[in-house]
DNA sequence: ATGTCC
């Protein structure tokens, strides 16, 4: 079952699902991809998914979705969406994803791969002893209930300054300073805070990872130097989300918007839209507790970052700022948040962006970027498969004028859960692995085959798409060496 | 993604 409506190519990088197409569209679909993308795309349900987005209430331009575009629940994957509070627009928990805040953070050091050499095997099995990884599992770090709704509501500046754990640069260094406005933790179930209590400082299962990474390839040397990256460096990137917390947040609002949408008149294609109005009881309900998981998510690649430089400094006998493990930079990938973008040429609106499997990428000179990135703009970190290459980018005007700042998040799988493990039968993707350069530690034999690099598609061609269409330029590519996995 | 079914 593919997709047979109309697709017309505005250019090399980008197609219109026309609002014609389906009763309903209060706007365009606008696709990113190439030819060769938009091909395989026409055998996916995907689209149908962009043109059903663009049914929502209070939607603004145009339903968009990036290169990694793929099926999700209700809305694609890589999709992109903002709705005006004052044009009637509405929040939906499937713009966000079940994962809220899953995201990426990088951490640079002064050390480079030469430099590590033998130490590296000793370092990756050190990571993996001290990291907890796996589906339910729980971290050394504790939440009393007034804790965790201290966390919840302040996210990673709770731990930096009631705590004591990491510094205030590495807030500043955060989307949104690790904090989003109008949390509400009394909205979150006693379920979900007790999930999240003790799996904060956890990395979880899936596509989650920790990587030791090499800078193998500078694409812009004045911005990569400015984000403190050079040439052989060793990185850590870290990809993870707010674990059961997060899920529960958004198995408990799915089943209380069950019947919202009639409730607001609302008509929808597809049940998985399942929305309410941004002014409205439920509405405010969802987006309060949402952005409290957005926080704790933040706290989480905080504490996991706090476990990385703890295990560098035991390790190379050093304090992490000797190393020089700063953050570069920390970004959410499936979130919605309320930001001042142009709806209309010279029309400003502060409109609820969904970014789902999508990342934000603010062009130099936003007020929202630190002082140090000003003149460079947001770092974008896509991460590719274990096996092959990871990217950062940062922000082009482009993504502004055409995507509401806007980018792709990542490869994408082609592959199945199910078909990835079948491929690996007979195989042992450690070992080939191995044979590539990288390290990889997980519990579950059956994640990694999962994970194998073949299970997704080039990340290259999709950090192509995006630079050529002007949403954001390449800085640098990563090479994987070592990396933990659930 | 997710104590992959309270």
């Amino acid at each position: 079952m593919g997709y047979e409506g109309p697709l017309e190519q505005i250019d090399a990088n980008s197609w219109r699902i026309p609002k014609s197409y389906k009763s309903g569209m209060r706007v365009d679909g606008v696709i990113f991809a190439d030819d060769a993308m938009m091909k395989k795309l026409r055998h996916d349900q995907a689209p149908d998914q962009v043109a059903n987005v663009a049914t929502l209430p209070g939607i603004q331009r145009a339903s968009f979705a990036m290169p990694d575009i793929h099926w999700g629940y209700g809305f694609c994957i890589g999709g992109v969406c903002a709705t005006d509070p004052d044009d009637g627009g509405v929040i939906s928990p499937g713009g966000v994803g079940y994962d809220i805040n899953c995201g990426v953070r990088l951490i640079r050091s002064h050390l480079t791969e030469k430099k590590l050499g033998k130490r590296l095997r000793p370092l990756v099995d050190a990571l993996f002893e001290a990291i907890p990884t796996g589906v339910g599992r729980g971290s050394r770090f504790r939440f009393s209930e007034k804790e965790i709704d201290q966390l919840l509501a302040k996210g990673p500046g709770y731990l930096v300054r009631d705590r004591g754990i990491g510094c205030e640069r590495d807030l500043l260094f955060t989307e949104a300073n690790g904090c989003l406005e109008g949390a509400r933790p009394d909205f979150v179930s006693q379920r979900a805070k007790q999930r999240g209590a003790s799996q904060c400082g956890s990395l979880g299962s899936g596509n989650h990872f920790a990587e030791v990474q090499v800078v193998d390839h500078v694409f812009d040397e004045k911005v990569a130097a400015t984000l403190g990256l050079f040439q052989g460096q060793v990185c850590v990137m870290i990809h993870s989300g707010s674990r059961g917390l997060g899920y529960q947040v958004c198995d408990d609002t799915l089943r209380v918007f069950r019947d919202i949408p009639a409730k607001y008149g609302i008509d929808l294609p597809d049940r998985q839209l399942a929305c309410a109005p941004i002014v409205s009881e439920e509405g405010e309900r969802y987006l309060g507790a949402m952005r409290a998981a957005a926080n704790y998510a933040w706290g989480n690649r905080h504490l996991l970052m706090h476990q990385v430089r703890e295990v560098f400094e035991e390790q190379f006998d050093r304090t992490w700022e000797d190393l020089g493990m700063d953050l570069v930079y920390d970004i959410a990938h499936n979130i919605a948040k309320f930001e001042e973008h142009d709806v209309a040429p010279g029309t400003k609106r502060r409109v609820c962006v969904h970014r789902k499997g999508a990342t934000r990428a603010f062009p130099p000179g936003h007020p929202e970027l630190p002082d140090e990135y000003q003149s460079v703009g947001q770092p974008v970190m896509i991460p590719g498969d274990m096996g092959t290459a990871s990217y950062v980018l940062v922000g082009a005007p482009g993504s502004m004028e055409r995507t509401f700042g806007t980018t792709c998040h990542g490869a994408g799988r082609q592959m199945s859960r199910t078909a990835s493990v079948k491929a690996a039968r007979g195989r042992n993707i450690a070992k080939e692995l191995a044979g590539r350069g990288v390290i990889a530690r997980a519990h579950s034999r059956k994640g990694l085959e999962e994970e194998q690099p073949d299970a997704y598609k080039d990340v290259s061609m999709v950090v192509e798409v995006v630079a050529r269409a002007g949403l954001s330029n390449k800085v640098a590519r990563m090479r994987p060496i070592g990396v933990i996995k659930g």
